[in-house]
Parts: structure tokens; C-alpha cells; sequence
DNA sequence: GGGTGTATGTTATAACATCACAAGGTTAAA
DNA sequence: TTTAACCTTGTGATGTTATAACATACACCC
């Protein structure tokens, strides 16, 4: 199983879903980042699969727990979990995800399948990118990465429109 | 000049405009499809700048000029314009920006300048994405390349915020 | 004329995101 | 121990982006 392409493949959740967490947990206590219940529980429900979430689906889910109902407490849990690298945003999706490289170093791309709805992280830098960018001079930030298209399973199913 | 950093560079705009516009007539020709009065306009207006401009930002110049004041429109427009690979989307603006290689192959990677807003289009194939789409079976079908970060001006203008 | 297809007009609403201000809690200096 | 500073959360209101659904107009062809 590559590595790279977690989302698409069979793998142990249960152990992939506690190895997310207590990575959290260690960067946080080294960074004196607060995990709170609330930023632990969208990190946890955003760890469930390897589908991103839009940001009102996080926000239902802690309703329906009582941690939470308006806009604000989602987006900024969600800030704060994007900011300590533990989520990602697809902006293609205006959604988020849970990080399944944690620790790693991060210039992440993204394959999301447009039939089901996974998403697998990769990393795959852009050399050429980076040389149209120091050709032009452009100092280059931050980058995003995403591909549409048919995850393999989804091809198999005949999956086309 | 590279001609793949047109929107950093000084250039004859004039000319950029009348060419990319002379490429949709032709192209529309060869496809019959209908550069309308709204679409043509809507062009005219995203290539007025190398700035991504916003559906509503689009929307409103229409309406100052009486060619629609509804969301539908402008976002009509876009989505033939955007069909016809005269115009792309930003995703990571929700912005649209008139296509600077019009009649190109197209992949394009896009270098956002945070400072001032503008936009330069490159070719840039990920390689390296290819590569693990191939890996993991996944069929890639779009991709979405973007980098943020400043452009030489603003870098000279000293930004840094 | 009548049917078909494309484009447009319009109402309403869905979906995504932030602002602004109040209140609670922890920490650390005074 | 009081006070201030800072971080986090609660909440109402609002701003921004995007589409659904239905009606109308017009061109073309038979």
C-alpha cells in the first residue's frame, strides 16, 4: 500500500484515527497549543473519514453534541486546526480534512474522487511550479494542489458521468 | 518577457485584449458557439485587468450597464466562457480571470500575488501528481494548480505582511 | 404554424464565511 | 489579591458566493 494514497486504500481506521490524534496531542503540548474539547471533537469528526467535510456539517455534528450551533465556533475550530497543520482545506470543495500525513512535512496535493467523495493526500511538490516561479521572480507561498477525478474503486464500478 | 508570467510583466495590453478577444470570435466560429452580447462583455471586463475579479464584481458592472442585475447572468456567462476555456476559475479566490494563452493546451497553474491581486497564468504540469495518480489508479480528469505569494513589484514595494 | 433548442429574465433560497461584541477562564505581573 | 492581558467561547447579525426552479423570448427548421 503506497503510502501516499491512504484515502483510497484499505488500512487499519481505528489505528489510523488514534495515530492522527496523538500526534495532535504532542504537537500541541510542544507548541502550547490549547486542544480543546471542541477543537479535539471537529478534529475527530473530521478524522471519522477520508472525506472532506463542509464546515456546516462539522457545525451540525457539535450541535447535535451540544458543543456548539452558530458559524463561528465551527470556522474557528476549524482555523485552528488548519493553522497547527492537522486539517487541510480543499478549496476546490470549500471543504476540510483531516491531515493524513501528520508531522509531515507539508506542501500537500490532494486526488478527490468526484463520484464518492474521498480524497487521498499526496506528496507531490510541483518542480515546475516552483521554476515558473523563480523564473518570473514571484516569491512563492504556499500552493494548492488538487486533482478531480475517479478514485479506483469508482472506475471499477463503471462510474462515468 | 516569458511569455508565461504575462501578468507580472509590462506589456501591450491593448493588444493582449483585441488578440485574446479575436481568438474567442474564431473559436466560437469554429464550434457555433454563441458569443452573446452578455458573454462577449463579460469577457471584455475580466480582461480589462490580469486581477481575478468576483461573480458579484462582474455582476455589478453588468448591471451599471443594463445587461442583467440577477446572479444567474453573470454567472451564466462565466460558466460558458470558463466551458470554452477563455476564462478559468480561481478556486482559491472563488474569482474568475480571463485566460492569457488563449488557444493553448490547457493545464494551467496560476501565481496569485496577495498584495496586489494579480494574477499570472503559467504552464506547469505536475509531474509528480501525474506520477502518483498512475500509482495509486486514480483517474486524474482536472487539476487545480494554484500558488499564492508576491509578485516582483510587491516584493521591490517591500510587503511582507 | 408548430416543434425544438438555446439564451435570457426573475424569484427565491441554498451554501459558505465573517464581523462585532459580550462573557468566562487562565496566567502572570503589580 | 487585585488587576491586566490574553485566549477561548457564545451569540446575533450580516456579508458573500452559488444554484434551483420556473417563465419568457427568440431563432431555426420542417
Amino acid at each position: 500500500m503506497p503510502s501516499d494514497t491512504l484515502g483510497f486504500a484499505n488500512h487499519d481506521h481505528n489505528s489510523c484515527v488514534a495515530a492522527a490524534l496523538e500526534c495532535a496531542e504532542r504537537s500541541c503540548e510542544e507548541s502550547k497549543a490549547q486542544l480543546t474539547p471542541v477543537r479535539r471533537r471537529v478534529l475527530e469528526i473530521l478524522l471519522e473519514s477520508h472525506a472532506a467535510m463542509g464546515a456546516y456539517d462539522v457545525l451540525a455534528r457539535l450541535d447535535a453534541e451540544g458543543l456548539g450551533s452558530k458559524p463561528p465556533v465551527a470556522y474557528r475550530a476549524l482555523g485552528f486546526l488548519v493553522e497547527q497543520g492537522f486539517v487541510h482545506r480543499i478549496e476546490r470543495l470549500n471543504a476540510f480534512i483531516a491531515c493524513t500525513h501528520p508531522g509531515a512535512s507539508h506542501d500537500p496535493a490532494f486526488m478527490i474522487c468526484r463520484e464518492c467523495g474521498l480524497v487521498a493526500e499526496a506528496q507531490a511538490a510541483n518542480l515546475a511550479l516552483q521554476q515558473a516561479a523563480a523564473d518570473s521572480g514571484f516569491l512563492l507561498e504556499q500552493t494548492v494542489i488538487e486533482a478531480e477525478g475517479l478514485c479506483p474503486a469508482c472506475q471499477a464500478k463503471g462510474a462515468t458521468a
